[in-house]
RNA sequence: GGGCGAGUGGCGUAACGGCAGCCGCGGCGGCUUUAGGAGCCGUUGCUCGAGAGAGCGUGAGGGUUCAAGUCCCUCCUCGCCCACCA
């Protein structure tokens, strides 16, 4: 019934190995994918975030590019001049323990899965415009982490302080955060423990307030949400109160409960509170100092399980309630966080769930302060955290506790010992890694001079090649003498030079201006340039990115606004997410060794099949669990897309009006999908045209193939270039402007309309678009089906709605 | 514990408040080629029925509505993020 056969009479099958490779070569030899900063149309910067060159490209790769890769193309097909660069964040831990396992250096690692990436992604049909790649591990890229280093260091915004880091005891180094699983080393599945090392740190915590804002942004509102939690505003006050006996020694504390403050009946701080040691009474020191070193040796999750029962010790200091007038006692205990506000509380067991447990375990009082109902109860059973009326409060009782909130904290600041004040959890970006592939920090200790920066014009400060890896004793920077021994900048004299690290995250939160211009040496970025292209049109990044990498953009792009280098608030203004993508409900890690390879599938259905069938999975934004079942669907989809491509045309003859309206409806389905990242159901409306058009014969079955093959471009690059040359295009099908459709002639002619009796379905009657409700309920009343349905009742009320009931 | 999201055939999924299950996978039946890990057609939610057809169906229970997978309330389950954050 198709005419799937040539002139010679023979069928030419579906062979993606002969002509993928051909158009990958063409499209490289001329320059398709390469985009001028100043072209025809106007610009439009469609970012994906780059890959870590951890080996292959796996199907997470693909699940991230092939979709973004077709979005680019959607909106180059759409008239715009679309920049689509691609590079690799190439520092970073996994060469370094590769380097350690397999005797092979970090670099030359990083350059075999670099090459081979390319390859690959050459193999998937990406449009990626190679001349702009960008490579964080290359001394040219990095000069700039130095730069800005040296820049936010000048601007206060960089500082040096000593801190509490993951420490992994058997490898003796800093891990990253995303190092820890669990609270244990990746590597070596010891459990990660607190360290204080002095490390430098950026100043995020400037910006909170101005990162807590995503004015005028298109983000997820999932992303939006993660990054407000993540940044944890809270409002309440700092207040003191003085110890008993140490006229200089007042414990501040931050409280979200300022109206309570009658109801504080004992004082906690954190073991590692610096006023512990000072204010110990002699009787309780040992306990206490007992109490100390075990929460410094626990690990992380031994601290921070919120189940475990609540312990602490008497200090047998006091303090006193300047509002109550009450002595209380001073505890310590490490339910209180020594990073968290001011690293003491003021404990008030009624109103708190914390409190009051370690009030319960510790028999000490417990005072209800705020009521609900505005009436005292003698005990309370639990907690009370809800709002209501304050009593017992002295001068305020009676007052509603919102109210006592805000005169509280002014009362204190009137008085000298506090005033209202915001936390948030938001800690500075800890950005020091005892870790040699990564960017070295330009700064040199001086006996003389102290903490020097680099100068600007001595970068890059080179991470020398001739390190050893053993994966022992620290950094290896650290134990090579070439490289620490230097001389001062300041007075010549001998000096030693930093040996940490920066954090890779520093590497990727500004790549995005140096695509650019990758080559520029006197900046990092060609402003010129980027004033064509900034800030980003579209950015598309995996959900695992919301809170870190893509909160760093935005710290590092106002930190550079700020400096004067930068004319807007903010990198991206349209982001979207993709889901995960997981293997047998797990996620897919090199250490799990479930990391699942595209490549087979590549060999054997092709790129295009390949690349349609992740789209096809489900929703983009959701994830799915990979499973190569069911690619065959749409490999038989692309069988039939290419003998329809194959087709003779039709001598003229009648058109089919059906196919020619599913056409059109099938580009405005299609339009619209794109558009909301909906490549699934995109994907299924071309299915329906094709099996549609394979029915049809004549002129409309050609049109139909000729639109399916501009339409399946962006999703299926080769084998629409491939028909589209073959059917007498001229030049690229990537390089057609998108069919426009017309929502009219998308319309049916007919429509079924479903009559309905009591909200239940009797009986579809095909009536002509559009006819009037009068006309369509006296022939839903006429149907026979109607009438046997109300037959022997009342009709109470009829419901017409045009076109369909 | 808090926040966000999601529960629909054997499976992945689809449905402006208006015919639940589009498009695929898998299954079943057939055709074609039997040189292909090729192609094509039909059928496929469940139950009853030979059939026409009827009834039941979107995690559970309520509610709003002429009409609910969709909106509201309560609950259950799963996923992700945060979590002793004062």
């Amino acid at each position: 019934m198709t005419s799937e056969t040539t002139a010679s009479g023979k069928t030419e099958r579906y062979t993606p190995s002969a002509i993928e490779p051909k158009w990958q070569a063409h499209w490289a030899s001329t320059g398709l994918y390469e985009t001028p900063d100043d072209g025809d149309q106007p610009n439009f910067y469609f970012l994906t975030a780059f890959p870590y060159p951890s080996g292959d490209v796996h199907v997470g790769h693909w699940y991230a590019y092939a979709p973004a890769d077709c979005a680019a193309r959607f909106i180059r097909m759409h008239g715009r001049n679309v920049l689509f660069p691609m590079g690799f964040d190439a520092f970073g831990i996994n060469a370094e323990n590769a380097a350690i396992d397999r005797k092979m250096h970090p670099a030359a690692w990083t350059e075999k899965n670099m090459a081979q990436m390319r390859e690959q992604f050459l193999a998937m049909g990406a449009a990626i415009d190679w001349r702009r790649e960008v490579i964080t591990c290359y001394p040219e890229y990095y000069r700039w982490n130095q730069w800005m280093f040296l820049k936010l260091l000048e601007k206060g915004l960089a500082y040096r302080a000593t801190a509490p880091v993951n420490w992994c005891p058997r490898d003796e180094t800093v891990l990253a955060n995303e190092q820890v699983i669990n609270g244990r080393c990746e590597r070596c599945d010891t459990l990660v423990v607190k360290k204080d090392l002095t490390q430098w740190f950026y100043k995020i915590t400037d910006y909170a307030d101005e990162l807590l804002r995503f004015d005028g942004l298109d983000w997820p509102e999932r992303v939006r949400v993660m990054q407000q939690n993540w940044i944890g505003r809270s409002e309440g006050a700092e207040i003191q109160f003085p110890v008993e006996g140490h006229r200089d020694a007042a414990i501040r504390f931050f409280t979200t409960r300022p109206d309570t403050i009658y109801g504080a009946t004992f004082m906690v701080l954190a073991p590692e509170h610096p006023l512990v040691a000072v204010i110990t009474a002699p009787m309780q020191k040992a306990a206490v100092d007992a109490y100390v070193a075990k929460a410094r040796s626990e690990s992380e999750i031994e601290r921070t399980s919120a189940e475990r029962p609540k312990t602490g010790v008497d200090t047998g200091a006091f303090a006193t309630n300047v509002f109550s007038g009450e002595r209380i006692p001073i505890w310590i205990a490490d339910y209180v966080l020594a990073t968290y506000g001011t690293g003491a509380i003021m404990a008030v067991p009624a109103h708190d769930e914390r409190d009051f447990a370690f009030a319960t375990q510790y028999g000490l009082p417990i005072k209800e302060v705020v009521s609900a109902d505005g009436a005292s109860h003698a005990t309370l059973g639990a907690p009370y955290t809800g709002p209501g009326t304050m009593v017992r409060s002295g001068p305020y009782s009676g007052t509603a506790s919102e109210i006592g909130k805000r005169t509280i904290a002014s009362e204190a600041k009137k008085t000298g010992i506090g005033e209202p004040s915001v936390t948030y959890r938001l800690r500075d970006w800890l950005v020091s890694r005892q870790r040699y592939w990564g960017t070295p920090i330009p700064i040199v200790y001086c006996p003389t001079d102290g903490t020097v920066p680099v100068p600007e014009n001595q970068l890059p400060v080179v991470l020398p090649r001739d390190a050893q890896f053993t994966g022992r004793g620290g950094s290896p920077l650290a134990q090579l003498p070439s490289f620490v021994n230097t001389t001062c900048p300041k007075c010549g004299g001998p000096a030693k030079r930093e040996t940490d690290t920066l954090d890779t995250f520093v590497d990727s939160s500004w790549y995005m201006y140096r695509y650019l211009d990758t080559r520029i040496d006197t900046a990092f970025m060609n402003a010129e340039i980027g004033k064509k292209w900034l800030p980003v049109d579209r950015y598309t990044i995996g959900i695992e990115h919301a809170i870190l990498h893509l909160l760093y953009c935005r710290f590092v792009c106002k930190a550079l606004r700020d400096l004067g280098y930068l004319w807007f608030d903010e990198p991206i203004t349209h982001l979207r997410n993709q889901g995960t993508i997981v293997f047998k409900g797990r996620k897919m890690s090199k250490s799990r060794g479930n990391v699942q390879a595209p490549d087979e599938y590549v060999r054997r259905y092709g790129a295009d099949t390949v690349r349609l069938f992740v789209m096809f999975m489900g929703p983009w934004t959701e994830g799915n669990d990979w499973d190569g079942a069911g690619i065959e669907g749409t490999s038989r989809f692309l069988h039939r897309v290419w003998s329809l491509g194959l087709s003779e045309r039709a001598a003229p003859g009648p058109r089919d009006a059906d196919l020619d309206r599913t056409v059109q409806r099938t580009i405005k389905k299609v339009t619209e999908d794109l558009e909301a990242y909906h490549f699934n159901t995109a994907i299924a409306a071309m299915m329906e045209l094709s099996t549609a058009a394979l029915h049809a014969s004549g002129p409309s079955r050609d049109d139909a193939t000729d639109a399916l093959v501009v339409l399946l471009a962006p999703f299926a690059p080769h084998i629409t270039e491939e028909l589209w040359q073959r059917r007498g295009g001229a030049g690229s099908v990537h390089r057609q402007s998108w069919p426009a459709y017309d929502a009219a002639a998308a319309r049916d002619e007919t429509v079924t309309v479903v009559a309905q009796v009591d909200g239940k379905v009797r009986d579809r009657i095909e009536l002509p678009a559009g006819t009037g409700e009068d006309a369509l309920k006296q022939v839903a009343l006429a149907s026979p089906k109607v009438k046997q349905a109300i037959a022997g009742k009342s009709i109470a009320r009829v419901i017409v709605v045009a076109d369909r009931l």
